[in-house]
DNA sequence: TATAATCCTACTCACGGACTAGGAATTCGG
DNA sequence: CCGAATTCCTAGTCCGTGAGTAGGATTATA
């Protein structure tokens, strides 16, 4: 359940590709995708929104390609994320598109109380890492950066999936 | 982004109201769907899954229903969610049915970091909210209950997986 | 001018979510 | 015992959307 969609995931992979190689000028997205494994065209696609939303910057022409507009600490996951598939809205009346009474129910569902603090909650991960933190750990300085997955779960759970570092 | 989908919905909602009326006997889905104004043949595919998940118990024939199995305080909303919807896993990599390995990047991957700690973050809200804390904050008791959500966001709580203590 | 890149639109295609249909099995009230 | 009310179970439909592909226009470099 929850799940996110290729979008998000391809979008965030690419970025952190760009996040590595900041300040190294552009990088073309067929360099990209090539690292990352992801079909170029779809990649180009994802681009676009991140572009818009001033994440990246692109130089047309031959030996073009992309950079972070912005360095990589200045760079939240949640940024990345938002501008490829917008807010965060496990249900439509959590939506911005959407207008208080659309849901007959609204404020008084039981139901929406639940999604909002899944939503605050995921909100709240997203918006505290950025970029920079992700290549730092990618660096093998990890757990500086921040709480490590052992203090966010309760206690001893032995997660095989746990950050390397 | 991070959509759930209606089956969740649905079923969550329909739990909450088998939770209001605990320890008065079994409810017909046709009552429950009425006052939650579901389609009825669909809540019965939940329901199918929320009995041999071991959260309600049934009663065929005419005056027959469901009921929920323990007290709504003892029902957290990840039970429900969790027996319609499987695990919380963004992505792939992150489902139990997932074999280390599976993906060439697997612990590397710097996203895989990312979605790791949204679905520990959704994992807390989802086990500390019971059904029973619900149906107390329907009853305008709220705020004891759990943390408010203005506290969740951008407050004084800085870490969502905080809340559980 | 050739080439490498972004930019943009449109199209396909498969999958899954959200139901609907239709019936069998069970239980209760008369 | 009969009929209504209910759970139980399987199978189908329908449609939107996610995930790409295709093809070209534009812009810059060398």
């Amino acid at each position: 359940m929850l799940q996110v969609s290729q979008r998000a995931h391809y979008g965030l992979r690419a970025m952190t590709e760009l996040a590595k190689v900041y300040g190294q000028g552009p990088r073309s997205l067929a360099e990209i995708a090539e690292i990352e494994r992801l079909p170029v065209g779809y990649l180009e696609q994802l681009a676009m929104p991140l572009r818009r939303a001033g994440l990246i910057e692109s130089t047309r022409g031959a030996h073009g390609g992309y950079e972070l507009a912005r360095p990589p600490a200045e760079v939240t996951v949640g940024d990345v994320v938002r501008a490829l598939e917008g807010q965060v809205a496990p249900v439509e009346c959590l939506g911005d598109e959407y207008v208080a009474g659309g849901c007959i129910r609204d404020t008084d569902c039981l139901s929406r109380s639940v999604w909002q603090r899944v939503k605050a909650g995921v909100d709240q991960v997203l918006d505290s890492m950025t970029l920079g933190d992700l290549t730092v750990l990618a660096q093998g300085h990890g757990g500086t950066a921040f709480v490590p997955i052992s203090d966010l779960k309760h206690g001893t759970v032995s997660d095989p999936c746990a950050i390397a570092g």
